[in-house]
DNA sequence: TATGAATGAGCTTTCATTCAT
DNA sequence: TATGAATGAAAGCTCATTCAT
C-alpha cells in the first residue's frame, strides 16, 4: 500500500480520535489502532504527536477554506454581493455538517491547546475572515465611494459574521432538522440587514 | 486559615491554569502549588480534578450570568428593548474581558471534555441564551402583535447573537485596544438593524 | 468521658475496621470516624497505626484464651479429658462466632503482614496449643505410663487439632446453620477416636 | 525475549512478592524490579494489580490440585481408600514445603482481601474438598452400604481434614525438620481412626 | 516497509502522621 | 482533653516515544 494512501488513514483516523476526544486524550495508541497500523509506523510517517496534531488541522483547515471558496467561486462576478455570501455561508455550513470531527478539531480543540495550534487554526480563520472582509468591504466600497466606516469596523464585522457562523455550525449540528439552508438563511436574516444599513452610513449608536 | 478563604485560593488558581493549560494539560501539582499549598489540601477540600474542574465552571458561570443581568439590571422598565440588550452586551464583554483565563474555562476548555462538563457548562450558556431570546421577543411582540417569526427562528436569531458575541469576546481579547464598549458597538451595529428588520416581518431571501 | 472507656470505643472500631478490611486497607480515618473521635486523638491514645493493630491483636487474643480457658474451668477436674476437650471446643466456637471481626483479625489479618504481628498473634496461638498438648499429654500418660509417642508427635497432634478448630470456625461461620455445638461435635467425632488410638499406642502406618 | 516468558517471570516475581508482603503492601515496582522489567511491561502483560493477583491465585491453586491428582493418580484403583488419602496428603505437603511462596498466596493473602479473590480461592479449595469427600465417601459406602451419616457429616468433615492439612502446612514449614511424610503421617494417625469409627457408625457424644 | 518489545516520565489519588490552638 | 488544618511520601496506572529486527 502506497505512503500516502496509509497517511491519509491515518491522518482520517486521527481527525476522528482527536475529534471526539481532545488532544490531550487522544492516544497514539488508540489512532494507530483505528488506523489499523501499528504504532511505530505512524511515528515513521508522521513524526510525533504535535506534527500529527498540527497535520490534521492543517488538512481540515485548508478543505473547509476550499469548500467556501468553491461555493462562492460558483455565483461569483455574476452575481451581487449577497448572494456570494449566501453561497460562502451555505457551502461552510454544508462542509462542518458532513465533517463533524475535522470542524471540532479547527473550532474546539486546536484553539484550546496554545502553541503551536491555536496559531496553526487562527491562520484558516484569517483566512475565512479575510474572504469575508473582502466580501463585504468590495460591497461597501461599491455601494457608497466614500464609506464612512473603515477598515477596522469591517474587520470587527467580518469577525462578527464568523464567529456568528462557528456558534451556528455547532447549534446546527446539534439540532436535529435544521440543515445547512436553513442555518445559512438564519444567519443571512441576521446579518444581512445590519450590514446594509452600516454600508448605507446608518449605525446603532448608545446615544439616543 | 479558614477552610472557605483557601478553597477560593485554590479555585483561583484551578481557573488560571485549567483556563491556560485545558482541562488535561492542566495538573493538579501545578494548581496546588500555584494556590500555594499542598496537593493532599486541594483533594481534602475538592475531592477530584473533575469535581474542581465542575466547581470552577460553575463558579465562573455564575459570575458571568451575574455580570449580564445585573448589567441589565441597571437600566430596565424605564428603557427600550435596544438599551437593554446594549447594557447587557456591553457588561457581558467587560466581564469577559476581565476574567480571560475564567472566560477561557467556559467558553473553550469547558465544552471540549464532553460530559458531565459540556452539560454543565451548557447550562449557563442556556441561561445566557433564554435571557436574550426573552429580550428579542419581548421586543419583537410589542413592536408587532402578530409576529411572523416563531420560536425556533427566536431560538435561532438568540443562538447567533450569542455566538457572535462569544466570537468577539475573543476577538476584543486578543485585540490590542479594542475595549468592552466597542465590541458592544460592533454587535449592535451588526444585530440591530437585522433583529429590526425581522421584528418587522422583512426577511433575506435566497431567491431573487 | 475517661480515657479507658474512649480506649475501648476505639479499639472497637478498629477490631471491626481491621476484620474486615485488613491492615493495609484499613484507613485511619475511617477508624476514628467509627470511633466518633478525631483523629490526632487516635494518636494521642494509640500512638501509631502499628501499635494499634499489635493492641486490637493482643486484646482479642486474650479474650479467645479467657473464653477457652473458662470454658474449660466449669467442668475441669471432676470431668474426664474428652469432657474437658468438648468444653473447651465448644466455647472456642462460641467465642468466634460472637467475635467475627475479632477473629478474623487474629486468624486473617495479624498472620498475614509479617512481623511484629505474626509474632503476636503466634503467642496467643501458642497459648491454645500448649493448653490442648497440655490436655492430650495428661489423658494420654494418664492412660498410659509409658507411651510410645513422645512430646513432638503430642505436639503435631494438638498443632492438628487446633488447625482443624480453626478452619471450621470460618466454615461454621460462612454456613447458615451450622450452631457452635455441631461444630464441637463435627471435631470431637473426628478427632477423638484417632487420639484414642493413639494413647493406647497404635499407630495408622503406611506400610500395609 | 518472547512475552510467553516474560510473563512466566512477572508471575514468579509476583508470587513471591504477593506471598511475603500482602496484596496491599505488595507494590508494582517491587514485582516489576524483581521480575527484571519496567512496570508499564507489566501493565502491558497484566493488566492490573488486581488480573495480576488474581493470575497469581490460578496458577498456585491450579498447581497444588494438579500436584494432589498426580499423587493420588500414582496409586488410584490397585489400592485402598487409606492409601489413596495418604498418597494425597504427602503429595500436599511436598507442593507447599515446596512453594511456600505460592502456598502463602493461597492460604493466607487471597482469603483476606474479599472478593474476588476470596472467590477465586474458594474454587480451589472446593476442588480439594470435594476431592476428600469423594475418597471419605466412597470409602464409607463400600464399607456401610447403609452409612447412617449424611452428606453434611462428610462435608464437615472433609472440611476439618482439610484445614488441619492446611494448618499442618504451616507447622511443617515453620519447624525444621519436619518432613512432608512426617505431617501426612501425623495427620493420618490423627483422622484415620476417627474417619474408621465415623464409617462403622460409632459417633462420639457429649452425653456420657 | 513494518512491527513486537520495551521504557522514562508523569499523572491522579491516598494515607499515616503532625502541629497550632 | 481535643481538633481543624496541613503535608511528605508513595502507590496504581498511562502515554509518547524508541529500538532491534
Amino acid at each position: 500500500m502506497p505512503r500516502a494512501v496509509r497517511e491519509q488513514q491515518m491522518m482520517d483516523a486521527a481527525v476522528q480520535t482527536f475529534g471526539r476526544l481532545g488532544y490531550r486524550a487522544a492516544s497514539m495508541d488508540e489512532i494507530a489502532e483505528l488506523a489499523g497500523v501499528s504504532k511505530p509506523l505512524v511515528y515513521l510517517y508522521l513524526n510525533s504527536k504535535e506534527e500529527l496534531f498540527t497535520a490534521c488541522i492543517r488538512r481540515e483547515g485548508a478543505a473547509l477554506v476550499a469548500a467556501v471558496r468553491d461555493g462562492v467561486e460558483d455565483v461569483r462576478a455574476e452575481e451581487p454581493a449577497d448572494r456570494q455570501l449566501w453561497a460562502g455561508l451555505t457551502a461552510f455550513f454544508a462542509h462542518t455538517a458532513e465533517h463533524p470531527d475535522g470542524w471540532s478539531v479547527l473550532h474546539h480543540q486546536a484553539r484550546t491547546h496554545g502553541e503551536p495550534f491555536a496559531g496553526e487554526v487562527a491562520r484558516t480563520r484569517a483566512e475565512l475572515t479575510a474572504f469575508v472582509t473582502d466580501l463585504i468591504g468590495a460591497a461597501g466600497r461599491e455601494a457608497h465611494p466614500t464609506p464612512e466606516f473603515g477598515d477596522r469596523d469591517v474587520t470587527g464585522l467580518a469577525q462578527a459574521l464568523v464567529g456568528a457562523a462557528e456558534s451556528l455550525a455547532g447549534w446546527a449540528n446539534e439540532t436535529p432538522g435544521v440543515s445547512a439552508k436553513e442555518a445559512a438563511a438564519t444567519l443571512m436574516n441576521f446579518a444581512w440587514a445590519g450590514l446594509g444599513n452600516l454600508m448605507a452610513g446608518k449605525r446603532w449608536s448608545p446615544a439616543r
